[in-house]
DNA sequence: AGCGTTTGCTTGCAGGAGCTAGCACTCGGG
DNA sequence: CCCGAGTGCTAGCTCCTGCAAGCAAACGCT
């Protein structure tokens, strides 16, 4: 486990700054959390580093999101969307093999526009390449190869 | 703390699926995770409950995007995300015709889940009203403002 | 002066995350 | 048969998170 020295832009003096914006003392943010107050005094002070839960909680109590306090907490990079395949993948709604064959089809069209990019050559084609490397670097950690090989 | 019983989805379930899916063993996967395999073990059967680090490496290993492994631990609120027609219709590497084939065809699977559970078709159309105004809910919930009010 | 309240913090501890060591089992080869 | 390699798991342990108890300081009131 990382020391809290670890954590990058030092998450508590980002909740400290939050909570003096938000004129509430220590205490009364520890309430409002659902964490104790040394305990906030203690991460504020960097001297323990909170688990996500806690942060989930503080950045309820600050009308934060969580998304966001997370970003500055280093536990997500940047990425807040998911695309196409993991929303496919965390959708109730669909049965695996639903899952597969869209993710599939997917891929499908994906891969067919790659082979079609190069007959737009002009600046929409610098357009689509740029963007086909930045979505294929987030396709890649998606495992949508992985979820095929399963059939 | 939460014991591990509570989570929802059981990401222990979630973690041994997708690694079954990519035919890599326990061991494999633990070792490129960076984390013991009786851990990850544990963690599979519902015994411990990974930290949100863990979890990023879990997730990391097997190529599935933080956000997603992290809203299937709970530890998202899938605010902010877009679900699947959403992300569909923001994928830049799509045509506008894949667009919609493939809406039709995440539309039709879902039409049938939606058949073949008790629930009549106005189960579908409240869930894309959920779908909606969920989202809607989750862009005032980010509270911009705060965090620029700190800077 | 005393007192009560609020504030932020330190200390010691319980419980759980994550590990090492090692077990039992399966499979394939000699 | 034996052996080695691979697999998933249990048990015992260390360390860290998050807490309760409580301290010291600051402030306002009588």
């Amino acid at each position: 486990m990382a020391t809290p020295k670890d954590l990058p832009q030092d998450i508590g003096t980002f909740i400290r700054d939050l909570r003096q914006t938000a004129k509430i003392s220590l205490r009364q943010l520890a309430d409002k959390a659902g964490v104790s107050n040394p305990y906030l005094s203690q991460i504020e002070n960097g001297l323990r580093k909170p688990s996500a839960e806690v942060l989930q909680q503080i950045a309820s109590a600050l009308r934060v999101s969580t998304p966001a306090m997370y970003l500055r907490a280093g536990l997500l990079d940047g990425e807040g969307q998911l695309g196409v395949l993991a929303a496919i993948a965390v959708d109730p709604e669909l049965t695996i093999a639903q899952k597969q064959s869209l993710s599939q089809i997917y891929e499908t069209f994906r891969n067919e526009n790659s082979r079609n990019a190069p007959l737009a050559p002009s600046s929409s084609a610098t357009a689509e390449t740029a963007d086909l490397d930045e979505h294929e670097a987030g396709a890649s950690r998606t495992t949508p190869i992985t979820v095929e090989e399963t059939k």
